[in-house]
DNA sequence: AAAGTTATTAACCAGATAGTTAATAGCTGA
DNA sequence: TCAGCTATTAACTATCTGGTTAATAACTTT
């Protein structure tokens, strides 16, 4: 409908662009109705593409779940590799990644969920990950930006709780605090919380480093 | 066949009973496949139950499941509302909760995801419950068991956050811990790590009430 | 420009699934 | 013991859904 100029042709063909759409599409309904709950048919009228392309692109629907899944992954690897060293900083990072992209948390809790085959996709690339932000946090803790002796494994999922667990359970929240994990309101209080609890689990003396300020 | 002594009859009738079996059938369905994934046909048949009896005493897939969670939340009521008012101890018991009944976070963690009109359910017993764990950390902060000053909303929603997150997200736990959330080694070295961090948001100075053991 | 390739489409299908109909078997009270 | 109620059952249905068939329209190659 008079995009082109020159051409008065409807249909340009672009295998690249339709699995682009595709993806898309297909990530917005398995981020808000989990595997079992999306319809291939729902995807395809957001992709603005006939349902059959999804099955000649990707096969199935599950391999067409498997591949948002891994780019979602390879889209956060960057971001998740430079988590700051200072915990507090981390802990807000993390909270930022999580709310800021309401997708990452959702297609990890389906995930958690649902029934299929979990640690298949991309488990090497998750290593990895997990084991850039280990070191990191070795690192930080022989600097004494952490409590020395403390489990960094268990450290490490803490962080990942603080700052997923709003996004994840809204309705948690919402009753306990009044407003929706992405109300800036929530956030600034988060944030101000979460940076306080980095302070005190930092180092082996609570108060050393930067003037007390009032806890969050 | 042949439990019965004096009766040789098969079909007691019996609407409660099938109510308790069709309940406890559709927790255990709910939970692992979520509202959209169950299957009432699956829960009849784990019920040992004609499928029609779901609609006879529930009426709908969907009002037998706000049964499910009405129930399941009634049931945690009174563990909840006991919180203990040590932190460190109150970590590791909500840890107990979440660890110890698995349904009990998938059935939030469901809630979490699917499109149902979520706070419909039990509004009212769930905003009672959060209250009366809130008035006790606040009496708690009071005591000087809780830092002063720190937002209690934030550090509530905190202690859920750290106690249910490695059973919510088993995926991770594996990933960074080695170990499933259930895995006794993982607990361990979980219930060091919340005592640990317990103690440190407790108080003003993080060392003077109990002798210092090694970190978490 | 014709032959070959490939992206796209409409129409279709088999299996599943929530919910229903209508008949029946067990219980209760008189 | 019989009439009425109610818990239980088998069989059925309308609809939905992932996946397919087969035809076609748009590019590429020669």
């Amino acid at each position: 409908m008079g995009k082109r100029v020159t051409t008065t042709r409807r249909n340009i063909r672009d295998l690249a662009r339709t699995r682009e759409r595709i993806l898309k599409a297909a990530l917005a309904e398995f981020s808000a109705r989990g595997f079992a709950g999306a319809r291939t048919e729902r995807i395809a009228r957001r992709a603005r593409v006939n349902k059959r392309m999804l099955f000649y692109c990707f096969g199935s629907k599950r391999a067409l779940h498997a591949e948002v899944l891994r780019r979602k992954i390879a889209d956060k690897a960057e971001a998740i590799a430079s988590t700051p060293e200072d915990l507090a900083a981390a802990l807000k990072y993390w909270a930022e990644i999580g709310t800021g992209d309401g997708d990452w948390i959702r297609m990890h809790e389906w995930e958690a969920l649902e029934p299929g085959a979990w640690p298949t996709v991309a488990r090497a690339e998750r290593r990895r990950l997990f084991v850039s932000v280990h070191t990191r946090l070795r690192r930080a803790q022989l600097a004494g930006a952490v409590a020395p002796g403390v489990n960094l494994e268990q450290l490490f999922l803490s962080v990942i709780a603080l700052s997923a667990f709003p996004a994840a359970f809204p309705q948690f929240t919402r009753l306990i605090t009044g407003f929706g994990p992405r109300h800036p309101r929530f956030r600034r209080a988060r944030a101000r919380f979460l940076g306080w609890l980095g302070a005190r689990m930092a180092a082996v003396a609570p108060r050393p480093l930067r003037k007390r300020r009032k806890p969050g």
